[in-house]
RNA sequence: GGCGGCAUAGCCAAGUGGUAAGGCAGAGGUCUGCAAAACCUUUACUCCCCAGUUCAAAUCUGGGUGCCGCCUCCA
C-alpha cells in the first residue's frame, strides 16, 4: 500500500516497523461543543484508513486523544457556570454518540489530557534536563533555536517563520517561535501543581505524551487535519524527536479541508455546521458517503445538493443488497453451476480493482466507483433462478467492500404485524386487478414510510 | 513576504505519457396493471490558457490566469 507522507511530500509504500502491526495516533477533538462537519472529515478518513489496514490482515493500535483542557473548555464552563470536567464530560459522552452514528470505530484507547498530568511534567522536565525548554515566570517553553530540524515538516525555517508571524512577541520568550510547554495559572483557571508552581499543560505536548505512553517513541503514522502541520505536528516533532532522540512517526498523514461554497467553515461567516445538525435531515452514513466520495487529501465542499447527491447514490447500494437479500430467500438450493461460478469469477475482479484502488493512498473515490461497477454487474446478471450460494456468495462480495468503507451497516427492521396484514392485503387486491384498493393501500403505507415495490420475484417492503 | 493545495461534462469525482472510470442530474428505450427498482442506449472531438518536449500529453517541462489554505491552540 502507499500512503502520501506530509514530510517527504510523496507517496511512499507504507512500511510499518514490526510486519503485520500498524501504531497509529489521531489528533481527537477538543470537547467544549459538538463536533461540526470538518472534525468529521479526519475521524471518518481514518477510520476508514484503519478499517482497511485491518481489512488487509494488519493489527492496528489506533489511539486518538480527547483535549480537555484547553482555554474553549474553560470559557465554555464559565458561561454556562459549570466546571470545565463538567463541560468536556459531556461533550466527550457527545462524541462518542455523532462518532458512533457516523460508524467511526472506538480507538483502542481514547487517552484525555487530564488523566496524563504526570507523564506530562515528567515528559517537560525531561526536555528541560536536555536543554530544550526553559522555565520563566511558571511557564515552560520550548526552545525552537536548539532543535535543529524545526520546520520539517511544514518545509518551512525558522527565519521565514518568523518574519510572517502575527502573533505578539512575548518579551520572556528567547525566540519568537518559542511554545508553551507549561502555562503558568491564570486567576480562576483549573490548575496542577508542578515544579513550576500551579499551571497547564500547553496543547501541543500533550500529543507527544500520550502517543508515546500508549504507542512508543517511534510509531507508524500520525494523522489530522491539514491545519495541524503548522503549528501543532511541527511542534510534536520537536518535542517528541528532542526528548527521545528518535524519529516521532514514520508517516504523516493530512486530509483536506471541508468548505462550504468553496469558502473555509467558521463561526464568524456563519457557514458553520455540526455533524448533529446535519445528522437531523440526512442519514450518519449519507455523510459518511459524502465524505468518502473524494479522495482525502483533496477539498471537498459541503453542499445540499452534494449531500442529496451522496443520498441517491448510497440508496442505489441499499437497493442492490436487498435486492440480493430478496432473491435469496426465494433462490433454490441447487448447488453452483460452472456458468455461476464463472459469474462469480468475473465479480471477484472488481474486489481487486476496489483493493488497488485503496492501495493507491487510500483512494476511497475510485473504491466506490468499483462498488458501483460490482453492483451493476448484480443487477444486470444475478437473477431470480440462480443457486442460493451464488446469491449468497455475490451478497457477501458485496458486505465486504462496502463493510471497509463503513457502507450498507443500516439493519432492517421487522415488520410489525399490521403492515404485515395490510401487504397481504393488497397482494390479494392486486391478484383480484382490484388496482383502486392496491394502490389506495400502497398510497396508505407510504404516508407510514413503509415502500412497496413490485418485483418479478414478489413484492419487496422498504422501510424508511 | 515564506510554505502549500486545487483547476477534468449541468453538478460531484477518478485517471499522472498511449488516446477520457464511477455517481448524481438529463434524453430515449426495455420490463411493469400503474409506480418503483433494474437493465440497455445516449450525454466531455476533450481535460483553465499559451508555448515546448515526444511518434504520442488531461497526464512531462516552462510561462500565465483563476480559486483556496497554512504561517492566529480552526480538522
Amino acid at each position: 500500500m502507499k500512503l502520501y507522507n506530509t514530510l517527504t511530500r510523496k507517496k511512499e509504500e507504507f512500511i510499518p516497523m514490526v510486519p503485520g502491526e500498524v501504531k497509529m495516533y489521531v489528533c481527537g477533538p477538543t470537547v467544549y461543543n459538538y463536533f461540526h462537519i470538518g472534525n468529521a472529515r479526519p475521524f471518518i478518513v481514518f477510520d476508514t484508513l484503519r478499517r482497511y489496514l485491518e481489512y488487509r490482515g494488519y493489527r492496528v493500535t489506533y489511539v486518538q486523544n480527547f483535549t480537555d483542557v484547553d482555554d474553549k473548555i474553560i470559557s465554555k464552563a464559565n458561561q454556562e457556570g459549570i466546571t470545565p470536567q463538567e463541560v468536556s464530560e459531556k461533550y466527550i459522552e457527545e462524541y462518542f454518540k455523532d462518532a458512533t452514528a457516523l460508524g467511526i470505530s472506538r480507538a483502542s484507547v481514547h487517552p484525555r489530557v487530564t488523566e496524563n498530568i504526570p507523564e506530562i511534567i515528567a515528559f517537560v522536565e525531561k526536555l528541560i534536563e536536555k536543554g530544550y525548554a526553559y522555565a520563566i515566570e511558571g511557564d515552560v517553553y520550548f526552545d525552537t533555536s536548539r532543535f535543529a530540524d524545526y520546520g520539517k515538516l511544514s518545509k518551512q525555517n525558522l527565519e521565514d517563520l518568523e518574519a510572517g508571524a502575527r502573533i505578539e512577541v512575548k518579551e520572556v520568550k528567547k525566540n519568537p517561535m518559542d511554545f508553551a510547554l507549561w502555562k503558568a495559572q491564570k486567576a480562576g483557571e483549573l490548575a496542577w501543581e508542578s515544579p513550576w508552581g500551579k499551571g497547564r499543560p500547553g496543547w501541543h505536548i500533550e500529543c507527544s505524551v500520550m502517543s508515546t505512553k500508549y504507542l512508543g517513541e517511534t510509531i507508524d503514522i500520525h494523522a489530522g487535519g491539514q491545519d495541524l502541520i503548522f503549528p501543532h505536528h511541527e511542534n510534536e516533532i520537536a518535542q517528541s524527536e528532542a526528548c527521545s532522540g528518535h524519529t516521532f512517526a514514520q508517516y504523516w498523514l493530512h486530509n483536506g479541508y471541508i468548505n462550504i461554497d468553496n469558502e473555509k467553515m467558521s463561526k464568524s461567516k456563519g457557514n458553520f455546521f455540526t455533524v448533529r445538525d446535519i445528522l437531523k435531515e440526512y442519514d450518519a452514513e449519507t455523510v459518511r458517503f459524502f465524505l468518502l466520495s473524494a479522495q482525502y487529501r483533496n477539498p471537498i465542499n459541503f453542499s445540499k445538493e452534494l449531500m442529496e447527491q451522496s443520498k441517491t447514490a448510497l440508496e442505489r447500494l441499499y437497493t442492490a443488497k436487498k435486492n440480493l437479500e430478496h432473491l435469496y430467500q426465494n433462490a433454490s438450493e441447487k448447488p453452483m453451476e460452472d456458468n455461476e461460478k464463472e459469474l462469480l469469477k468475473d465479480l471477484g475482479r472488481y474486489r481487486e480493482k476496489f483493493i488497488t484502488a485503496m492501495d493507491d493512498d487510500m483512494n476511497t473515490a475510485d473504491g466506490i466507483a468499483a462498488i458501483f461497477e460490482l453492483v451493476k454487474e448484480i443487477n444486470g446478471r444475478i437473477k431470480g433462478g440462480h443457486s442460493k450460494e451464488l446469491v449468497q456468495k455475490s451478497l457477501e462480495l458485496l458486505r465486504e467492500l462496502t463493510g471497509v468503507l463503513g457502507f450498507l451497516g443500516k439493519q432492517e427492521e421487522n415488520l410489525d404485524r399490521e403492515i404485515e396484514e395490510l401487504v397481504q392485503m393488497r397482494q390479494q387486491a392486486r391478484k383480484e386487478k382490484n388496482f383502486a384498493l392496491s394502490d389506495q393501500i400502497r398510497d396508505q403505507l407510504k404516508e407510514r414510510g413503509v415502500v412497496l415495490e413490485d418485483t418479478p420475484q414478489g413484492v419487496r417492503v422498504i422501510k424508511r
